[in-house]
DNA sequence: CATGAATGAGATTTCATTCAT
DNA sequence: TATGAATGAAATCTCATTCAT
């Protein structure tokens, strides 16, 4: 079934291709013409492989969520990992990285309006939090210490300090290079005695 | 005799207006329609008393921060505020700073793209920084202790929690009562002894 | 009846604006609050001396041929003059006849499609014609001679060559200096001889 | 395959709707919709041929200049033909030239306000002058004169002359049929000596 | 499958005109 | 009389979507 790999590939170049615009040029700014253009084909191609514009809208969303999940993934496979290294990979560090979070702070403020961005928005945060939790579990294990009762509000203050850094960092690039960023995130956990 | 009409609360009135719209439909998909709908008036009133339809939505812009920051101030003037006091405004415990912070959070995304946007939302930080710096500065020296030497990395921390807790609250409203945003900051509060 | 002193007076101050109005930025982009600013009014005083817009731009076009036409009166009751002195005040070489023509040109195209305009610039042809055979009747008198039996012709010839040289004056301001204007005037004339 | 348009042809239909519509409203009263219902199209149509109205329009001074220097070079290229046969080509003595003197001037008076219509009307002017000059310089060799040597100014009074043609017959079509605007121009000539 | 021309709804902006004061 | 705030019609431009080829 050739097509079908092909369909998807096609999906694929397709929505990263709207991570890019939009990571460039905001939700707002971004037309289905410049997609199609950054893709190399023509909006009437993009229709083929998507319902609407929306539609890419929210692949590329999905696809900015998988390139951050994906590095956790890839970090908390590696054998001598810390708790650290896990949640580091949400911070615009990399290139790549800044260009996620950008995509995702574009649809926050859409999430805040529209329910099915929001669902979304909801769904990934339960994924982002089990597996923020997950981590830190593992990380009371390795140092033979019980997890704290209130577990979930710890990990929604490392959430939170971690979103606050994105922000910061997106908005005043030039002041926020990859060692500030660590920087901070490492004195929080160590607040935290992490 | 001129009808006579007071231009300032016009245009005040245009930027309320504005900043319900906004917050009720997000930045997109806020209309001048809606707006001067929102307002009691016609397209054409709002035009007579702003440029155009950004200078309308940065009134309103101004309007959110203006609302957040008087309440800071007003905090601020008590003889016997605390700290905590005085951060836990900018948390959308309120339907009024629940709707500023919205709106806050709606230009987010759009100063990521647009460079006067960019500078707004900058210039705003500094504001806020000095603003919860001054205020750090004033708790050292009432608990006579001196403050750290890092203190505006401090800040940011501070800063970065906060607006991560603003983000969640936002999104997952009836998770986020104003008990449990305030514990959760409180919380931060004490790991940073303050 | 000092009210209608007033009352003229001040549609003359109107119409004068108008003319500076129009011969600056054009018939298109004249706005009626432009009129009224350079007249130091508001847009409401206007619509009380005249019935609407259009009113105004008549007004204007017929204070532009006015100055035209007392300019040619005025050399006419001289005692020597002649007829080049005559036809050479159509020409835009102070800065009033060239606002004056520049006005007339800002309507000459407007005449071709709106039939009151179309009349008015008739009627003002007509006004101009008779004017330039009484004084080309009056210089053959003077020399003696017979005037030509295509004299209305012969008046069409100049009043081509007159607007030729207005169009081409206005385009290329530099390159046509009061002198190269009465140049090229003067030459026609003395070949029909006049 | 898409579907396939001629993208010139298509420009050329557009300008030719544009340049009939001006003639026949004038340049202020045409609307993007009279031009594409006049060519069987959507405002939307035109805005995919032309970045905005603006660029309709020039397309349409250009093609009505065209249309003149068209005219005058099919006559030029005659072997034997007259000075006299290539400016009357000027004239509006046929339903084509007149409505592309009738654009010209519609376009006129805004060339006077309008810094890019200014640069495209002087232009214009000095293709018109050079090829007016060439062909009196030919005619002068025909006639084994030696050219007189103010010939620029000799080819302006022409111009003037022709201009201020082009004006009357315009605005009293009725009485400037063929033979008349032939008349006055060849008499013009003959006094010249051509 | 793919193209890209065409549509047409929708949004902003401009301004002459009106009218309460 | 005069003001100038407000109206609202009109016009342009944008762009997601459709569809003939």
């Amino acid at each position: 079934m050739p097509k079908i790999v092909n369909h998807k590939k096609r999906r694929t170049t397709i929505a990263q291709a709207a991570v890019e615009v939009i990571a460039e040029q905001g939700l707002e700014s971004t037309k289905l013409l410049d997609i199609a253009g950054f893709a190399g084909m023509t909006t009437g191609a993009i229709t083929h492989y998507f319902s609407d514009k929306d539609a890419v809208l929210m692949a590329a969303l999905e696809m900015a969520y998988d390139m951050m999940f994906a590095n956790m993934d890839q970090v908390s496979s590696a054998s001598d990992h810390t708790f650290y290294d896990i949640v580091v990979q949400a911070l615009p560090i990399t290139q790549e990285s800044r260009t996620a979070m950008t995509v995702w702070m574009a649809f926050y403020s859409r999430s805040l309006v529209e329910p099915e961005v929001s669902c979304h928005q909801i769904a990934t945060h339960a994924r982002w939090h089990s597996k923020v939790k997950l981590e830190l579990v593992r990380h009371y294990q390795r140092v033979e210490m019980s997890a704290p009762e209130d577990i979930d509000d710890v990990c929604e203050g490392i959430t939170a300090q971690v979103n606050g850094l994105i922000i910061r960092s997106l908005t005043e690039e030039a002041d926020w290079p990859e060692t500030r960023q660590r920087k901070l995130l490492k004195t929080y956990l160590t607040l935290l005695g992490i």
